[in-house]
RNA sequence: GCCCUCAUAGUUUAAUGGAUAAAACGAGAGGCUUCUAUCCUUUUGAUGUGGGUUCGAUUCCUACUGAGGGCACCA
């Protein structure tokens, strides 16, 4: 529809002799009393004709009036917009095609045949999950999903962190407080108490420190089995809350397998690449307007930096056939991205066609100030999400499902994701525990809210054997039906700007304005004769709703 | 010191350079004999400061103020 308004728009430009480099817009107007689609045409002309824009808005007017199919009207408003109203039919088939799409209703095709690697969450092993992390995974897991939305084929990877400082406290820690390794709750306490021993005792610290080495070296079996017990518990819980939030990583790439590939292609190319200073092997990123950074420290230790080239490498040799390569992590790795992707460039010439992108997320703060952990409001993922289950648990007393506890884990779910979905995904969150807990409002669970309700009016449609058709139709244009075929256009524009919060933005508007609707109507009434048409509006919004949902990696329960 | 982000109602967030800046929470007033009140209706209230570009600026440029992050052997 917007490619036919713009086209005659650009008849009418050529006709009028205005030429062809016009850029105008056409979009749809914020508020909806502003029609379908407005166009900026006139107010872009005014100053290069010399005439005001409702003059010339009056020009295209005339030349437009009737010779669009489905626009009903144009209006000329505020400085000079043209505004357009579509005709009823137009609407009305829009809700038959959304139906009758169903699944498949809101994908696109801008990456069809493209495949994309989209690595996120990175987790330290041995650690309880940190808020950061599920930020990383709720992000990454939700742009994931617009790209297979979009066509592409989503390759996931985890990266995981099984050896350095942190595996080495938690396996001090183990040894200082004889807890279980195969037990998830023993295993955070350890960290807890290598991580202080570690800050506070200078010769602590010595010991952790001999304890990385003996890990990395392989040196010492018992240290060594400690930590394999470790990890593998802790890959068993990660895989729990991984399950929970929806995530199926196809290749997990952990930090102990990248090191020797790294410094082996790092030192390959000291020389040309890197450059050796003060006994260590940099890359010279100054010379490029970033920054110089250490790939091997003059100890011959790769550095994190050697370690992400290994990982591209090895990334390489399980997907070798790929467009465009996503890292999600931390606003504060930016710059140092920068550096490492400028790196693989130059080392991996072959690649100079495909995309390296990294997607920088906020950091995530309580409304009850910072964490920290000496204040002992550390807030980890597991507690989180423990918390809202509880929460949700109590909210679903009378709800009206069979299983209450796979329900309040998708609620629970569906907070949490919403509270973080719904910012723009670099910046940073303040995360209100006590709003994300009421469920109410603009939130997760009110979409998911909506759509039980909806299911619950169909159902009763089925019941006084209404089926939807839009054969009869009101008179009436609702507000929603202006709203839910635009749903669409909003997923490929959340997928080009890599922006998932469009998608809740749009859902939060729309299940508002379903709300509105259904307080006002009567869904399934055996006497109104638009009752066919009203229910299958109500199951457009219900599909728009779930794929939505989808899309952010939120479950929509058919009963709550 | 240098570099990068960011600054919108009391609070948490929206707004490809467009129209009267949109919601939610909070506070006030209403609404279930009805297809689910995790809902709806309604009142209240905001673009950090000074310049500039533009027909038109929350959006772009610039200075300032404030916050967060980064800047060589940590991850």
């Amino acid at each position: 529809m917007k490619t036919v308004i713009e086209t005659a728009i650009n008849n009418i430009c050529t006709e009028l002799g205005f030429g062809e480099e016009v850029f105008f817009t056409v979009e749809h107007p914020s508020d909806l009393a502003h029609g379908d689609y407005a166009c900026n045409v006139a107010m872009v002309l005014s100053k290069r004709v010399g005439k005001s824009p409702i003059e010339i808005a009056e020009q295209f007017l005339s030349g437009l009036d009737g010779q669009i199919e489905y626009v009903e009207k144009i209006v000329i408003a505020g400085p000079g917009f043209l505004n357009f109203y579509l005709a009823r039919d137009f609407f009305a088939k829009e809700i038959d095609r959304i139906n009758s799409i169903g699944k498949d209703w809101g994908k696109n095709d801008s990456w069809v045949g493209k495949r994309v690697l989209f690595e996120y969450t990175s987790p330290n092993l041995f650690k309880p999950l940190h808020i950061g992390n599920l930020v990383g995974n709720i992000i990454g897991e939700s742009l994931s999903r617009l790209f297979e939305y979009g066509g592409a084929e989503v390759k996931r990877f985890n990266y995981p962190s099984d050896i350095g400082l942190t595996v080495a406290k938690g396996v001090w820690g183990l040894r200082k407080t004889g807890g279980n390794p195969s037990d998830i709750l023993a295993l955070g306490e350890a960290y807890r108490v290598g991580n202080e021993a570690y800050e506070a005792e200078a010769e602590e610290a010595e010991e952790i420190k001999s304890i990385n080495k003996a890990l990395y070296e392989n040196t010492d079996p018992e240290l060594t089995s400690l930590r394999e017990q470790g990890i593998a518990t802790s890959k068993a819980s990660l895989g729990d809350i991984l399950k929970k939030l929806g995530t199926s990583f196809d290749h997990e790439i952990c930090e102990s397998m990248v090191s020797e590939p790294g410094a082996k292609l790092v030192k390959a190319h000291n020389g040309d690449v890197f450059k050796e200073s003060d006994g260590a092997i940099v890359y010279e990123g100054d010379k490029v307007g970033l920054h110089t950074r250490v790939f091997i420290s003059s100890k011959g230790i790769p550095t994190y930096e050697a370690k992400d080239i290994g990982h591209f490498k090895l990334k390489n040799e399980l997907e070798p056939d790929w467009d465009l390569s996503v890292i999600v992590t931390g606003s504060e790795q930016t710059e140092y991205f920068k550096v490492v992707y400028a790196v693989i460039r130059e080392l991996f010439t072959e690649f100079k066609n495909r995309e390296l992108e990294h997607v920088p997320t906020g950091f995530l703060t309580l409304t009850t100030g910072k964490m920290s952990s000496r204040k002992g409001n550390v807030l980890t993922g597991e507690s989180l999400l423990e918390e809202m289950e509880v929460a949700a648990k109590e909210k679903s007393n009378n709800a009206r499902t069979g299983n209450l506890e796979e329900l309040a884990e998708e609620v629970a779910v569906a907070a949490l994701k919403y509270q973080i979905l719904k910012h723009g995904i670099g910046s940073n969150i303040i995360f209100d525990k006590e709003k994300a807990l009421s469920f109410e409002g603009d939130s997760g669970p009110y979409l998911q809210y909506t759509n039980a309700r909806i299911n619950s009016a169909l159902e009763k449609a089925k019941q006084n054997e209404i089926t939807g058709s839009i054969k009869d139709l009101p008179a009436e244009i609702y507000r929603i039906e202006k709203l839910v075929y635009q749903f669409a256009e909003v997923v490929e524009e959340a997928l080009a700007e890599r922006a998932p919060h469009k998608v809740a933005t749009f859902l939060t508007q729309l299940a508002s304005e379903f709300n509105s609707f259904y307080a006002q109507e009567k869904i399934a009434d055996k006497e109104d004769q638009s009752a066919p048409y009203k229910v299958a509006l109500a199951k457009a919004v219900s599909l728009t709703l779930i794929n939505g949902l989808w899309v952010l990696g939120i479950k929509a329960p058919e009963r709550m």
